[in-house]
DNA sequence: AATTAAATAGACAGACTTGTCTGTATTATT
DNA sequence: AATAATACAGACAAGTCTGTCTATTTAATT
């Protein structure tokens, strides 16, 4: 078995996901995570701290799958359209819950500002991401865009049919 | 003074749209809104209710903002782009809270179906506002999904930026 | 084998949550 | 003026929350 540490970010990340943040208590991540509460605040100095360590957690299994997925293809306007089915990818297996990032951006007061950081920085990169792959600064924002929404909608009405609406937009586009 | 039921969904609305929704309790509501809590649950059966109830209201007051601020013109095109100021006024006026909907979609579980309802039509009445505007299925959702992401994304930046470029990417498409 | 470090269980504090309840006071209607 | 409806204050239940603490056990290192 995993260290108390990775067991405990496994569980912050199944639940944050699935619940919600503020619905997710360090008892139930504790219990499923089979870790005494001690040992939690001997590596986590609270609950903002674990968020923060969540995010950045995601932040990499989110790229590194993200680009996985998109260099089955060398071309980088097939590269920009397998982007959207990435999202269907990920709806599928996470049945629609959105973004990690921005749902816990609709959690947060401006208060917590480390998390909030880490949210925008994770934003930053997938507008980057974009912007390698069409090497026009406005035209890149247009994709980020749709990509963004084409997240939210989909969680919105549970449903993938916008995401291919979105990406037969940006098939004209680019 | 107003009746309890109205302090209390002015309280409301004022305290989920600036705190959110599952971090704003029932005892600040009617503390601030100077409401006996029999007298709460006299008129919403549940907080969920209140919730409901909530963006109800929310509803009416910001599609008849939108449509007084858009209906400024006459021009279809004109009122799609003033409808990208409207995000604008509105960011200004409410700090950055981005859409109370989206928000509050991010909080609920799947559990609460009556409250996803009201968001999911909302949304959809937004839609048909845009396709009213400019009698293109495609086009119309694009705008959408614009307009969408750039409530969004001036939320997690705290900048109407992204607003004036998202501007000025409907005025090259429309 | 003895020492140090890490993990355990779980009680506890203090504050919060939603929702129910009792009993009283105010207001509106007949 | 008497009745009925509404609102009041606030205790209470039963649970939640984060974070601290003690005391014990397990594991790793010297």
């Amino acid at each position: 078995m995993s260290s108390p540490r990775e067991r405990i970010l496994e569980q912050a990340s199944i639940l944050f996901h699935h619940q919600g943040y503020n619905s997710t208590g360090i008892n139930q991540i504790i219990s499923e995570a089979n870790v005494a509460k001690a040992s939690f605040y001997q590596h986590f100095k609270s609950k903002d701290d674990l968020c923060v360590e969540f995010l950045n957690r995601r932040h990499q299994y989110w790229f590194d799958a993200l680009s996985d997925f998109t260099s089955k293809t060398e071309n980088p306007k097939e590269r920009i359209l397998s982007a959207f089915d990435f999202i269907i990818h990920m709806n599928d297996r996470e049945n629609f819950r959105g973004c990690s990032f921005l749902n816990i951006l609709s959690e947060i007061s401006k208060e917590q500002e480390s998390i909030l950081r880490v949210i925008q920085s994770h934003k930053n990169d997938l507008r980057v991401f974009f912007r390698q792959l069409v090497n026009n600064e406005l035209l890149a924002t247009h994709i980020y865009l749709l990509f963004e929404s084409a997240i939210i909608e989909s969680q919105l009405f549970e449903s993938n049919e916008i995401v291919d609406k979105s990406k037969s937009i940006v098939k004209n586009i680019i």
